[in-house]
DNA sequence: GCAATTCACTTAAACGTATTCGTAAATAAA
DNA sequence: TTTATTTACGAATACGTTTAAGTGAATTGC
């Protein structure tokens, strides 16, 4: 361990101030080129580092945004990251990532232990389990922050969302044109607004189509992998639908390996379609009807609107895009 | 923005000095059980939250920790890093994740953004265009890292990785085993000791079978997707191989393209198996055989390790262990 | 030609915590 | 009783940076 070269270092070595110093290496006005330059050479020759623990408890910045997810191993979710860190990365910021396994608790932990000063400002999509908005109406009262996909329905705050009810509501219509008349629905996030519109997209499209629904079509996520698989083996057994829909990709993998269990052929016994990001889609075993999300744009503009807050950019809520899922048609729902 | 409650805040709330305070926050044995009850009665009652940057920067500790790898939207990664986190979680340490892209520039960058105390220590899976191994034999001498399922050849430091060589031979002998007698791979991370030893380990399992190899078997990655479907379409036109290894699983999904694209039937005309963690090869057309690492297992024990290393915990190198997958024989390589 | 301004730099004071070194009182050892 | 040790706390400083305020010299304006 040699000795660290600091501000302190630089401004000895050059006989000037440390305030010259740093003001050179920042690029103030108030320096004339010669010197920042000569800073600058010097900084580079020594491998000046700046100690980023000082300089944020000076500045009060992190140059760190942080993102709170469910799951990483999400299709959904890792192209969401990866499009907040293109745009993090243009900025020069740090990126840390918090994964809560929707668990509601530790979510609220980790907003918590964000609050201090740890970061600049967070990128949420809440947890399925989450009901209760209180304390993110104070975190968002602290701290910048923007939602992205699953956001809380009765806060004003910034939200960057897809059409979940449209997707919903044509995709329904998809299987309906192809026949469908007694169409399931495998329900998750039914406690946020993305939840929430899609299952009105569906019931909706049934209704403006004159097809039934019951109470029984409709099977709901549960954290136990098990429970959610021995939920959809029995909504196949007993309702015996002509279609399934989706609203997340983690059930339509346990409804494939049902109607493979259950010998139900897809398409021919059932159509299944999903709301997915699934890279493997194309290549199910039949190739699956997907609602796809724009992943990584929602990434790109969640944290565009976080940096524009950050850079206390005003603008209007109307400039914040409801973006578009795409429906791509495949096997899996082929008339 | 009501004044920020600090140590000074309980000092003179409690009338004790700022120093008794900081001491009770991290429970020194010389203050007191009753003063420290009242210190973090006071701190809960006034919402104190300690600030990172004041602390890491007294302290020189930051409770972080960076995680790189070349892609997050990668099964394999994305468990790795479930893994890791689980163990960072339990020390209450935040993850940092940088994603290089497989670009060798940022990854150096990274790391060089990381040495001056942003982070306590380092985990790192290598991108594939990594060659030049001098950067990282300064960083490791710097601060605490530890390599996990790619690393660098000739570098003295932990790592964490699987029997590629043993998989890579055994993978091969099922494909032999099942009548196969010209098998291509595709291979990746061919500079990396893991693609190294993967490559290897095919390569022994030929020539102990008595089987042939020429050069026109073996399609190298590229990093542009077109390119890489070319030439694995080449080689199936060309070389007519009844069997295909993928090192990675980003080349098994245009392979199985090119097959549907060229009428090829798998596993009759060709069987495919890949090194994988996809979640939905049991469900793909058809089911694909994989050689599965345990990435999150890979994940944990590398951060286990990076924690030691934190820990000033000494250990020999033959405690690290190398970790095992497992062959899932499906229908892609159904004889 | 003199006041006003700009320029380029310095001084000094933070930011909030952790820690070293004291110290006075209480306790234990002799 | 006297000395040595322990206990519980405080004063002061350092971590490395940023920045408000100040300063003397050079430049500008009238």
């Amino acid at each position: 361990m040699t000795e660290n070269v600091t501000v302190k270092t630089l401004a000895r070595e050059l006989n000037i101030s440390i305030a010259t110093v740093s003001k050179a290496l920042n690029d103030s006005h108030e320096i004339s080129l010669d010197t920042k330059q000569k800073v600058l050479a010097l900084a580079k020759k020594l491998k000046y580092e700046r100690n980023p623990a000082a300089s944020n408890l000076r500045s009060q910045k992190t140059k760190t945004i942080a993102v709170i997810v469910p799951e990483i191993a999400n299709s959904f979710f890792s192209l969401a990251i990866n499009g907040i860190e293109e745009i993090a990365r243009k900025r020069d910021y740090h990126v840390l990532i918090y994964q809560t396994h929707e668990n509601s608790d530790t979510e609220t932990a980790f907003t918590e232990s964000l609050v201090c000063g740890r970061v600049d400002g967070i990128l949420i999509s809440v947890s399925s389990s989450t009901n209760n908005s209180l304390h993110f109406k104070s975190l968002v009262k602290k701290i910048p922050v923007v939602f992205f996909d699953r956001a809380i329905d009765d806060i004003d705050a910034i939200k960057v969302t897809t059409d979940d009810y449209e997707s919903a509501y044509n995709a329904t219509l998809h299987l309906i044109e192809n026949g469908c008349k007694n169409i399931a629905y495998l329900s998750a996030l039914s406690k946020l607004d993305t939840g929430k519109k899609r299952i009105q997209g569906y019931l909706d499209a049934l209704k403006n189509k004159g097809l039934g629904f019951n109470e029984g079509l409709m099977v709901t996520h549960d954290a136990d992998k098990d429970k959610t698989y021995d939920r959809i083996k029995n909504l196949l057994t007993s309702q015996k639908p002509d279609a399934i829909i989706s609203s997340v990709e983690e059930m339509v993998i346990p409804a494939y390996h049902a109607c493979k269990a259950l010998g139900m052929r897809i398409p021919d016994d059932v159509k299944i379609l999903s709301f997915s990001n699934l890279s493997t889609a194309a290549l199910l075993n039949p190739s699956l009807t997907t609602i796809t999300q724009p992943a990584f744009e929602i990434g790109q503009e969640a944290a565009g609107f976080l940096f524009k807050l950050l850079d206390k950019k005003y603008f209007t809520t109307d400039e914040i895009p409801v973006l578009k899922s795409v429906l791509i048609k495949r096997d899996s729902t082929a008339g």
